[in-house]
DNA sequence: CATTAACCGAGACGGTACGTCTTGTCTTCAG
DNA sequence: CTGAAGACAAGACGTACCGTCTCGGTTAATG
């Protein structure tokens, strides 16, 4: 689901995935999200999971090539379902904004949501590839999301035309990512909004 | 310096800083460097760089606790002088901002610098003291410097004195940083250019 | 095989014997028999064998406790078949002493047997369990063996039946193994040969 | 004192005897005496010796190779003083053999002595030139002081004069020394008077 | 008696080997 | 004939000692 490796690579016998045991795929997977929530990413170990999941560790390196691989696949698990739907639109776009930040801070207070998303940031941080991977298939669609809902507000005339649909998304979003990376403030709701109303400012029409 | 160590702890016999070798130090550091530059931190071990230093493995682990302390270490050598120097002020604030702006993605294009800061982030998000310890000795410095910058332009009329003024910083680095991060888009001057005036948009006093 | 360990100790997890491979147990040996012909018990070391025999570390340390453990096994290896073999009945006592006896002297002159002979010497110094296990296993059936043969000989009249057997084996053996250890003099052919005449002098009837 | 490298080597620097601390010399005897008791040969340490001692370990490799050699004072410390000296003669050659090996088995039974002497033994079996310059100056003397008292005997007409008079020493020391060694049997009064008995079957004169 | 060289306690240093841990592959054996 | 169990080769981990090397502070022989 989260393979990083390009499909050119040497491939030694690929296994057949059509033989793949479905219980197996879900233990390894309940076992490493156990883990991750109870020791962390980086004492997180193949044995332990394959020890956790009762399962042979090669059944694990059959079919993830690293640990890395293996939360990433957690990670999917949890939120692949909802990448690239698009945004609520009342008309409203302040409020549908804050509906959906708000969710997005919520999120992020949950704990093992926090530490996956911890564990795959840092994980991204040394695999380009896995950032490039990660980047196309779950952030990048969220993005869009965002740009599409702003294009409507646009073509409402509700926000200054000439501007780049890029950096405004930017400038909603890379805020409170940073500060739940850097923990440099807290991440309430009231924050969210004060952070909206500031955006909005430099989004209104030019008169 | 990056002593993360909480100063509770049992503390067996601590070694006499007065005693300590300059040259050591200084090749430890060298040589982490160095081998972050060409492996990278996740195959960075301390072997080699006690190999690299000519430095026996205990020299390092009198020092330093564990191979994050160090990288953290080359890290403060690099970055640590600049922390919380005040932005220059000429009195054209987004002049003065591209002047500061322009600075960091540069530091950021640097390949070295690359890698260590991306080490120092990974090693943020397993590592909240860590964070915390950082956050505090070098980014709030550098944060604060931006506020000064902006109340100064908010005491000469240039801008609301209504904002939140950590909002307004966060506005102005965090597209950045997280671009930088998450690999989403090219970190080119113009594109801070163009990051400031959005933002400016944003901070123009009420009518 | 040369196991000192009693079988009430923690016993963590213990490996699986059927399991083992044969490959790796003779590389091991090999390459420690060979190092510590090198270099002597003192500078023979884990690593080195692990490195000679192409073998993890762990490999060792799975069915050997320490080094010493892994040097009685060679030293078992070539020593523990003929432990306990009967000697050879003439009907000439003298003559059956001169041909083992010789035997024995013969073997401490070989470099290897002569290193491995005071390795172990030397550590059962250090380990008495090891000490008695030894003693048990493979000294006492060889001082077993001399005893069963003065037995005959006392039954045939040739010696004193009044002497306590166990003296009379010493009496043959400690000077050659004395002579050995402390390095006091050659361990010659016609040394062993005087030893067996004085000895012998002590053995005959009381008229 | 159980120096034993020869004259020849190096040489760095040798320290000047004369101002030689006795507090620390005696220090160091005493700290590795009482380790040698506490943890046996192999677990003592010469920073062990050093800080038991209050000493720098550089004070003890100033005047010691190694930790054997200083092992070997303490041993010699011990034992020294009673090299060489002339067995009783009270023209009862048995009686006078019982009275210095009686004190002989005694000696060994006291554990700090048995811990030594094992450790000098172990240390002879790895270290060639050790062992030929305890035999010269600690063990030699004392076989020739048994070797003068049976010359005496000899003399006066008490054993056979066709003897040679090496082996006849070693038939009433070895059996004591390798049982004590190999631990094979209890070293009793008792064994040793069999023991004498038995011998000196073998040394009264041919009729 | 003052000087001064050397020894002293202390402990950091460059190293080596230890015994453990984890990785990713290979082998065995039970279902 | 699959797959759990786990032994294997490899190699980094963090620790313990080794024997050498500074660093002040005494201490004892000489001038």
């Amino acid at each position: 689901m989260a393979q990083t490796s390009t499909p050119e690579e040497p491939a030694r016998t690929r296994p057949n995935p059509r033989r793949r045991s479905e219980r197996a795929r879900k233990a390894i997977l309940t076992a490493a999200g156990e883990l991750l929530g109870e020791v962390g990413y980086n004492r997180l170990t193949m044995e332990a999971i394959a020890a956790r999941a009762k399962v042979g560790k090669q059944t694990i390196y059959r079919w993830w090539p690293a640990k890395s691989a293996v939360v990433l696949d957690v990670f999917a698990e949890l939120t692949g379902g909802s990448a690239g739907e698009p945004l609520p639109d009342t008309g409203d776009l302040p409020a549908d904004l804050r509906t959906v930040m708000h969710g997005i801070v919520d999120e992020l207070a949950d704990p093992l949501m926090d530490r996956i998303n911890r564990a795959v940031i840092a994980e991204m941080q040394a695999d380009p590839e896995l950032a490039e991977h990660l980047t196309r298939t779950l952030l990048r669609p969220n993005l869009d999301a965002f740009g599409e809902r702003l294009r409507a507000a646009r073509d409402a005339g509700q926000i200054d035309p000439g501007l780049d649909p890029a950096i405004t998304v930017e400038l909603l979003l890379a805020p409170i990512q940073n500060r739940w990376m850097m923990r440099t403030g807290a991440l309430s709701h009231a924050y969210v909004d004060t952070l909206i109303d500031t955006v909005m400012r430099a989004l209104r029409p030019r008169d």
